[in-house]
DNA sequence: TGTTGTTAGTTACAAAAACAACTATTACAC
DNA sequence: GTGTAATAGTTGTTTTTGTAACTAACAACA
């Protein structure tokens, strides 16, 4: 079995590397800046980005565990970045916004996201961006169950 | 500003997002099967793939930290799947190289990654793959420093 | 030789993530 | 209503990672 297999172009290597890699430098500026961890960062983009939420709701969304959300949402709203209120009918569920500090971080951090990916994007090809924001997409939906 | 900035096209995420999927899978062959983790397994197919190495080669081909291939090389010398032998010449050097049971891992677990990595490809087209590839090694290489 | 600097790798401690068990509240079946 | 199950979210404990400081061995050179 000579086959041409190669650690450098195994798919899930490939995507880890450059994954890790074009995540650094954006995490710096909200680590640097507001002392977020990505879980936070996260979790400040979703409500910036979708108005009120519940940790549920961000879980479904993020695709992150709930108890990632509540400990991020905690810090969150010690740093007074997020409210949470509690639902009137139903007080098992907190309703989740942003803070106007919350929304001057987010408004921040956003501005920041847009150059960096402008500068992502302009190390690729307008075809090439293309086909990478579909393969992952295609990639990110693909459930592998126990394929062994 | 109405950019139509989202989560969902921020290339990091989506990144980060189509590096777990598809990771996930395999990750849990070599910890069901070997006990290993990310790191471990990482060593054990560059020692398959490329022979006798030292720990500062394994870092410098996978971009790992030397203390994450210390620990790594330490469980798999533990358990029988790397033997150390010291540098006769200097002595702060280990080469490193698989044992019988290191090596019959080896070919196991790269048999799953070439049948895992056909999985995953077949999710997309002949021209996405090679896009993809291209597109992730461009992404590896860049090095985005403080943009801000 | 002795002093200083470098390199390979390890270890100790702090930060973060993963996993499991838990509380509080609501829903449902009888 | 009462008992059981389900849901939202939290907390505790264990792994894993990250960072920095450290040891041991070698190199360079006065």
């Amino acid at each position: 079995m000579p086959s041409d297999f190669d650690l450098e172009t195994f798919l899930p290597y490939m995507l880890n590397q450059a994954a890790e890699v074009s995540s650094l430098s954006f995490q710096q500026v909200y680590k640097k800046r507001y002392g977020m961890l990505r879980t936070e960062w996260r979790v400040l983009f979703h409500l910036g980005l979708y108005g009120q939420m519940t940790a549920s709701d961000i879980g479904e969304r993020a695709r992150m565990h709930k108890t990632k959300i509540s400990r991020a949402v905690h810090r969150l709203s010690e740093r007074r970045f997020v409210e949470r209120v509690t639902d009137k009918k139903d007080r098992r569920i907190a309703h989740l916004t942003l803070t106007a500090q919350g929304r001057a971080a987010y408004d921040d951090l956003r501005a920041v996201a847009e150059r960096y990916e402008q500068t992502l994007v302009s190390q690729l090809q307008a075809n090439e961006v293309d086909a990478l924001r579909r393969a992952l997409s295609k990639l990110s939906d693909t459930a592998l169950g126990d394929f062994t």
